[in-house]
RNA sequence: GGUCCGAUGGCCGAGUGGCUAGGCUCAGCUCUGCAAAAGCUGCUACAGCGGUUCGAAUCCGCUUCGGACCUCCA
């Protein structure tokens, strides 16, 4: 499976970070079904351009003009940025992480092979892929539905200044003045390659000219992917590289696809701490990836504050019902729940297309199931517990990544300490409701909630919980 | 302007011809010292109009509204 990754001249934002979700949870279920699994997710250090105009900037070269930097110092700050997101959203690591600027060598014969099959040609020491020579051997456009006439003739800027021979050519190797500060000697002389090439090269370096999954972000699929298709075809021959192309639906905000040129995207960071004018509280990352599981990948998600209120609270519930089924003791009697045909409808959910609002209203089911043997209404032999605690594991775990949230700061023996602790207080406070001394039981419970702790009365005594 | 997609209850969001999605919210109830948790019940959902069909949220047409792409975007 090969990834587009992000372009690192700047910080991810929570739509990046969708798509990448996304695809982590095909790799963990492909994983989960025990396939194994080849993930390649590339890193994009060079030749992003900020326009198909001639005078395009690359992105990073940019960056690290204005803030008067190294171009691999932006490239590694904002890969190191990329990483941290990654893990703070328990986002899996690929197989392989390959970085554009690694692989000039495979771009150059790339271009070299591209040259011979006559659909490419040079310009001032630039390289051009001629989409028109391509179309009459092969198809373009079969991705993204587009017909190469009523492409032709909806190309916005048509100003002659372009010293490619056709509006929809794009760049395999871009020439580069003495000003650039990233450049490598080609047979045509210093420059640097196009965008879209980085992604034809490694694909098809570390898994083959014909692989199985390719994905990447909605936005990318035309023109990114229709040219992916173009140059790995132009340069290998075949059809179709890709067996199974997967988009990830955008992010929105009321109703807007979340991007940086629209000023409406949030850091992950401005979602944990809450400090951003449209949210009204934190949530944790894993609120905030179990908010993005509810929709279908395939679907636009609408970010809110509701929303993610709504996803606190289920996860919340989820969570519960995980610590509730731990300490789940067998029980005989009639109303049982069928264990198998629960995990069943779980795969059968992700079988059809990973479709994780449908595994999650499935785990739900379950929950029923777990809070009802708790009440003592549903019972459960210890088969019984044990394939619940079974599925539960593989699918709220390993599939969908949901790992428990770990109480803040703290060594574990103050966390030990701090729990003997509550659990004196607790105690303190059942002795005073069995002498009805509401005030003082009142007030334990009002002061520990204060500091995030819960106090819950069941039938066989009181417990805590943290959050 | 071109291409494509979408419109589901108070909110989010699945579902593609007949069967309760689910979560959250709100209200009532059970339990409880009071809460919380858990449970039960309800808030009579499928943008509008027409068509196909025994039967349409689901298929077809039109209308309205929204979005994405066509330039860099996950």
């Amino acid at each position: 499976m090969y990834v587009c990754g992000p372009t690192v001249y700047s910080n991810v934002h929570l739509g990046n970070v969708r798509t990448f979700l996304t695809f982590d949870i095909v790799y963990r279920y492909l994983q989960h079904l025990g396939f194994k699994v080849r993930y390649v997710r590339n890193i994009t250090d060079v030749g992003h351009l900020t326009g198909d105009t001639d005078d395009g900037e690359d992105k990073i070269g940019k960056k690290a003009r204005l803030e008067n930097l190294e171009p691999m110092e932006v490239v590694q700050r904002y890969t190191n940025d990329f990483h941290d997101v990654m893990n703070v959203f328990n986002i899996l690591r690929p197989s392989i992480e390959p970085t554009a600027t690694g692989h000039i060598v495979e771009q150059i014969e790339s271009i070299l092979r591209i040259m011979t099959n006559g659909y490419a040609y040079e310009v001032n020491g630039s390289v051009y892929f001629s989409v028109r020579k391509f179309s009459e051997d092969h198809p373009y456009g079969e991705l993204s539905g587009r017909k190469i006439d009523e492409l032709m003739n909806n190309t916005r800027d048509l100003d002659g200044q372009s010293e490619k021979r056709d509006p929809l050519d794009f760049a395999l190797w871009k020439a580069a003045d003495s000003s650039h500060l990233m450049q490598w000697p080609s047979p045509w002389g210093m420059g640097f390659p196009g965008w879209h090439l980085e992604c034809s090269v490694m694909s098809t370096k570390y898994l083959g000219e014909t692989f199985d999954i390719h994905g990447g972000g909605m936005d990318l699929k035309f023109p990114h992917h229709e040219c992916e298709i173009a140059q790995n075809v132009g340069a290998n021959g075949g059809e179709r590289p890709v067996r199974y192309w997967m988009h990830g639906n955008m992010l929105t905000v009321n109703g807007r696809k979340m991007a940086k040129s629209e000023g409406n995207g949030f850091t992950p960071e401005e979602l944990i701490t809450g400090n951003h004018k449209l949210l009204d509280k934190g949530y944790t990352p894993m609120t905030v990836r179990f908010f993005m599981l509810m929709g279908h990948y395939a679907s636009t998600l609408d970010f809110s504050n509701e929303a993610l209120q709504a996803a606190e609270k289920g996860l919340s519930k989820l969570e519960k019902a995980m610590e509730t089924l731990a300490g789940l003791e067998p029980t005989s009697g009639e109303a049982g729940y069928d264990v198998q045909a629960f995990a069943d409808k779980c795969h059968a959910a992700m079988n059809d297309d990973f479709n994780t609002p449908i595994l999650i209203a499935t785990l739900f089911d379950g929950v029923k199931a777990v809070n009802g043997a708790a009440a003592g209404r549903v019972a459960l032999s210890a088969e019984d517990i044990a394939s619940l605690k079974g599925t539960f594991a593989a699918f709220l775990r390993d599939v969908l990544g949901l790992q428990a949230e770990r109480a803040s700061g703290g060594s574990e023996e103050v966390a030990g300490e701090t729990e003997a602790l509550l659990d004196l207080i607790v105690d303190m406070r059942t002795t005073a409701k069995a002498n009805k001394d509401w005030g003082t039981a009142d007030k334990i419970r009002d002061v520990l909630a204060a500091h995030g702790i819960t106090i819950q009365d069941g039938k066989d005594g009181s417990s805590w919980t943290r959050g």
